[in-house]
DNA sequence: CGCAGTCAAACAATCGTTTGATTGAGTGCA
DNA sequence: TGCACTCAATCAAACGATTGTTTGACTGCG
């Protein structure tokens, strides 16, 4: 029961989805072969032409997929935050900023589609394609204007201004080095992956990081 | 006149080195063929089995060429902080900080090498292999001790302490993301390319945010 | 001659895609 | 109920193109 992947019981369509974003989330689009996918997911290799008209039709429903995926998984934080900005202080900001990071420290380090779509999404940055596109507009422009928003509301700035937009970058930067240069800290901790500990910690100090930057 | 890449000048095997740096500084080890390589570098395909004993030989040759690079480029600003170290106050160490902090942003987004060494570097974090070990011994390492040791004078505390191994890694974090995630924050600010002046916004800001940090 | 270096040509293996056959559940009609 | 037909879905097999590597001949300098 189960399969390699645990994925054994979706259909067809579902299951080349999955592999392929574990297999596109790892490697280059033209390192990962066809037949590596269908053998992984169970199926059989016309699956991909029949299902998605090819590879590149998988690669971008891939990462369609997991843009929609991880907004889903960002869009109630987010709208309850978009929410309560209409009417609060500095300090409920502050507050807000603070749940906005420990949410992203802990999604990143232990979600179970971080490692892969960090990998996706660095590889789509250096050679941008429709799929950036998706996971452009779908989750990066939303928590990065909320995460303006937040910051422009403490520091009594424009939210859209260079700077602002500079400011979260970086923030976000903070955070996301740990899953893109996971292998050199992990080293230079003498680690083979981080405990529920470490990860706390990460959270901690990457948010007490962040509020000094911005007040 | 100088061939595609201006190595044209080169040694056979110069020129592999540096052409084979180009290529897999962007696309993973598979992704790039053999015939890509020395169609570029302009040499014969056989060169490579010949100079490197195959494609992988290359590309460890690669790495290792990249991270002596890479190290040399960083030795002169890392020796001087050293050295001054050893009776620096905090306010001087303040001030180095800031210098090697000044110095990566530059270096990063203006440097020659430094996109095909962040892609390079990224897919080692991923896959790690032997290219991995030069890297991390020979300019990683060296650059988070130095940073370290700058980091713990400042705050009074083991320059060698978890907190302070992962304080360094979040503030290198900042400036990485601005090679990593270039495109994100590219088409966020509505450009194409950093400007002198945006280059010189960004250093100021990730330094501001950096000494906050440790202050 | 001897040898380092370069060259075109060929090797088996793997690549993405296409093909034609087969399966099996659903449908209409007698 | 029983038979014929449709169609989405899956399958093994084969296509030409490209992969990394090897081979043997060739060049030019010492």
């Amino acid at each position: 029961m189960g399969g390699i992947l645990n994925i054994q019981a979706k259909t067809t369509r579902e299951r080349l989805l999955l592999t392929a974003l574990k297999c596109f989330g790892h490697r280059d689009y033209d390192s990962v072969s066809t037949r590596e996918i269908v053998d992984l997911a169970g199926v059989n290799i016309s699956a991909i032409s029949y299902h998605f008209n090819g590879k590149q039709g998988l690669y971008l429903a891939t990462a369609e997929y997991l843009a929609e995926n991880i907004r889903n998984q960002m869009k109630p934080l987010l709208d309850e935050i978009q929410n309560r900005l209409l009417d609060a202080g500095k300090d409920e900001c502050l507050q807000m900023t603070k749940q906005l990071i420990q949410a992203l420290v802990h999604n990143l380090l232990l979600g179970k589609l971080s490692a892969d779509a960090v990998g996706l999404i660095f590889r789509e940055q250096d050679h941008p394609t429709q799929a950036f596109d998706f996971l452009y507009e779908k989750f990066m422009l939303p928590m990065q204007q909320t995460y303006a928003m937040l910051i422009g509301r403490i520091t009594d700035s424009d939210p859209e201004s260079q700077h602002i937009k500079l400011l979260t970058h970086s923030l976000v930067g903070q955070v996301v080095i740990y899953q893109m240069g996971r292998e050199t800290i992990l080293r230079r901790l003498g680690k083979k992956q981080f405990s529920r500990e470490d990860v706390q910690q990460i959270a901690e100090l990457v948010t007490a990081a962040s509020l000094k930057a911005v007040n």
